[in-house]
DNA sequence: GTCTATACCCCGATAGAC
DNA sequence: GTCTATCGGGGTATAGAC
């Protein structure tokens, strides 16, 4: 049975969602490959070439869902359906989502990787790009982008991490309503005030539909 | 040479530090004692056993960090204070403070421990209640102190997370700096605003003092 | 309480036949 | 391009001598 790069990659995907980094093995993923291990290495190098073209995958199917965003018709609209897409992939693909923040040194030379560097610089810069456009818009408050985009990234990750592990006790629907709830609050700020404006768009109105 | 328990734990969690959950073996932790792997199943049943004692040192030295927030005069500085611990157990006990995050299923049994749940149980209560004397206090706006204090949880998480792992490209220095200025940036939102009021206490008058 | 020896797993990667 | 066979390493855990 002859085996192109793009059907183990494929399979390595489902090995890796399956059995996360360390369950990841060649010999796992031959068998589910019906095929025996040495034969993989005529198609990679290593077990750790495969799994930064993991990665390499994680990281487009996250852009996948985060440019969908752009189709907004305005800076409010687009940060808000960022903010739901961002969820949306952590919630349908979590382990891939893990895979995004997984330490360089657990998989091998990753920090040597450029592809997966500039995915992840890509990342992060269509963040600071819709706070930028949300600042000249006068929906944020002026500030630097990198800065505010850090702030709400942190928040993001932070809830959907806990949630992963189970902290939270909250099924999906509710988690999904108090993202949303936690992610307005940081919008408005949590400390006393008389007056609170709210931002326009509801992100209640904004369901993404779902990739792949 | 006669072991206790507890000097074995004391090396086992000097290893979980140096090599991670992986990297934990009987073998190396044997190795580190002077003596052989056998041995040590005189005093712990399984490296399972070992490791969700680790884990519950770890709790117990991030709750020395937080209570010591207590201290604080009034609620406004508790809170600030616990935000300042939460920081410095982070920064000095970095792999320890990933383990407080470690999925359950990684080390076997966890879920079933109680010990771990109520440590972790408490942790979380800890914030509860530094919220809800904010509130009381007229500091922060009235709301589920339990919904507030998970915001606040996840943004303090998700930025230890995301800089532990190196994705921010800033000293420790740096990211002190930026910590704080994202914990206020939260206090008082980031949607635009005509004016806003300011936390009485400055994060920069507490500084802790490194515990053990 | 610690030792040696061992049973029995899984792993990455290679050599050489087909 | 895939196979079998194998090298050399890691691991948990137990049996039985001392």
């Amino acid at each position: 049975m002859k085996m192109r790069r793009t059907e183990i990659l494929e399979s390595a995907c489902e090995l890796y969602v399956q059995d996360g980094l360390d369950g990841f093995s060649m010999r796992k993923l031959a068998k589910k490959l019906g095929v025996t291990a040495p034969a993989l290495y005529r198609h990679f190098e290593s077990r750790e070439e495969l799994i930064i073209e993991v990665l390499g995958e994680a990281y487009r199917l996250f852009a996948e869902y985060l440019y969908r965003a752009l189709k907004g018709v305005d800076a409010a609209q687009r940060i808000q359906m960022a903010r739901a897409e961002y969820l949306e992939f952590a919630l349908s693909h979590p382990r891939m989502y893990e895979a995004l923040y997984v330490s360089p040194e657990l998989v091998g030379v990753v920090a040597e990787c450029d592809e997966i560097n500039q995915l992840g610089c890509a990342v992060g810069q269509f963040w600071v790009d819709r706070v930028r456009e949300c600042i000249d818009a006068g929906i944020l408050r002026p500030g630097d982008p990198r800065d505010i985009a850090t702030t709400m990234w942190a928040h993001s990750h932070g809830l959907l991490s806990i949630w992963n592990r189970g902290l939270l006790g909250q099924g999906e629907a509710e988690f999904r309503r108090f993202f949303h709830q936690s992610c307005d609050r940081l919008f408005t700020g949590i400390e006393s005030l008389d007056a609170v404006t709210a931002i326009s768009v509801d992100w209640r109105q904004i369901v993404p539909d779902p990739v792949e």
